[in-house]
DNA sequence: CGAGCGGCTGTGGTCGGACCACAGCATAGC
DNA sequence: GCTATGCTGTGGTCCGACCACAGCCGCTCG
């Protein structure tokens, strides 16, 4: 047993018995290898694989921001993972692009399903069309005239993260986030491999209001194969089906 | 910028460039902070880092299998990340539960597409088959008398675990295995939920074979269906809709 | 008397050096 | 030729020190 896991192990306890709650702080470095009677350094290496994997956030100086502080974070570390793995070329690229028509096919269903329902019961669903008016207003943004492709793709990229949103699912959603993350430096990258990239982004806009007309009526069929087509026809046309450049 | 992550950069570009490989090594502790300009706990807490989203496996001594391995083994943090956000109540085991059923049902759909492809056209697949000889001979063992719950729900674990890795894509099958793991210590605690355990084994491993011949056949939806089913009514059954206990 | 400013304190961030345990390997001795 | 022993390089751990930072408190000056 390596010492830093102690730490892990101590923390971990804590946090299932509820002496640690999100906003909590943890002890200090010092402290903590006093307590545990490791040396600081050890203590470090835990706390930097906890804030690796999105629990803490470590910051300097003192007041109640500093230190240690137990957040949930889990798209941070997610997206390093992802990004991490991609690059070991051990995570095929098209492993990524089948996963995200999955999850967003399935988002786009899911939440066109709940606004068929609240068209039938007419239930509140104010959360919902909120979400949805988020997303709309990042095609709004996305229609202004001279945006580079990296501006066009983080406000894509925002978009389709809201879409997987709308249904609901945390983790899904978290999931979802990380990927276009992890993969958004790719997709930059691969631009200049599309024939016309004003034709493109014109094409992109289209089928997001298409999208979001489908959801917003409760057409779900018809809202998961636009989305499936949509995320399948970029990366055709980018020729984004491998990481190998 | 932490000097710590000057490590994580170096180590991801010299991945992504193919300077680093599976089954590679990084230069020594000590090498690597000369290299960098930095010191040596430094480049330890980077390597903590990259050990804990499974990027590298340390050990000590000398020979080829000793010092900071490139590994890919991204199921070993994953489950590390759930089980930690699970604790928090940040991740409702519904959605837990929705994810899997996601994921299942596309592998299994997945799967059977390619059995049936394979018989339309007499295409090689041995590999395919062997996955899912594993899968049957984890089946067998569940057939064992006497097995406890626990043991029973490893191997259950174990066998859906396959049939995601059945449709070849390895995000999806990491993300399964690593679901399964987070939430075993839950579903364990909930066999005591359960009416009759001896009467809901029988009927998990009825389900089983019938997943698995819908597969073999290439009957997609029956198996997406059956997958689903399955896994709805265990939850069901053991009343885990909920992480609140 | 009040407001502003400057140390005081506690936090994480970094460093250098030291020693240990371990595993492989080369070499000296049998 | 074979065995055993020490050498070497690896990560694992520790210590003590100093730095940068941010909030807090008290002092000083207007």
């Amino acid at each position: 047993m390596k010492n830093y896991e102690l730490v892990l192990q101590q923390v971990e306890a804590d946090l299932a018995a509820g002496r640690l709650r999100l906003g909590g702080r943890l002890p200090g470095e010092r402290a903590l290898a006093e307590q545990l009677g490791i040396s600081r350094p050890s203590v470090r290496e835990a706390v930097r694989v906890l804030e690796a994997l999105g629990v803490v956030r470590t910051a300097t100086g003192s007041g109640p921001e500093a230190g240690a502080v137990i957040v949930a974070e889990p798209s941070a570390p997610l997206t390093a993972l992802l990004r991490l793995h991609l690059a070991t070329s051990h995570l095929p690229m098209h492993d990524i692009v089948q996963t995200r028509v999955l999850l967003e096919s399935w988002s786009a269903q899911e939440a066109a399903g709940l606004f068929a329902e609240k068209a039938r019961h007419e239930v509140a669903g104010e959360d919902l069309v909120a979400k949805l008016a988020v997303a709309e207003e990042l095609l709004e943004r996305m229609d202004g005239e001279g945006l580079s492709p990296e501006e066009f793709h983080l406000l894509d990229a925002e978009f389709h993260v809201a879409l997987a949103g709308l249904a609901g699912n945390v983790l899904i959603a978290a999931v979802m986030g990380s990927l276009r993350s992890a993969i958004h430096g790719y997709v930059l990258a691969a631009v200049p491999n599309l024939p016309n990239w004003d034709a493109t982004a014109i094409g992109l806009r289209t089928e997001h209001r298409a999208i979001v007309a489908a959801i917003r009526d409760g057409q779900g069929d018809d809202a998961a194969r636009l989305v499936t087509e949509h995320i399948e026809g970029f990366y055709r046309a980018a020729r984004l089906s491998s990481p190998t450049w």
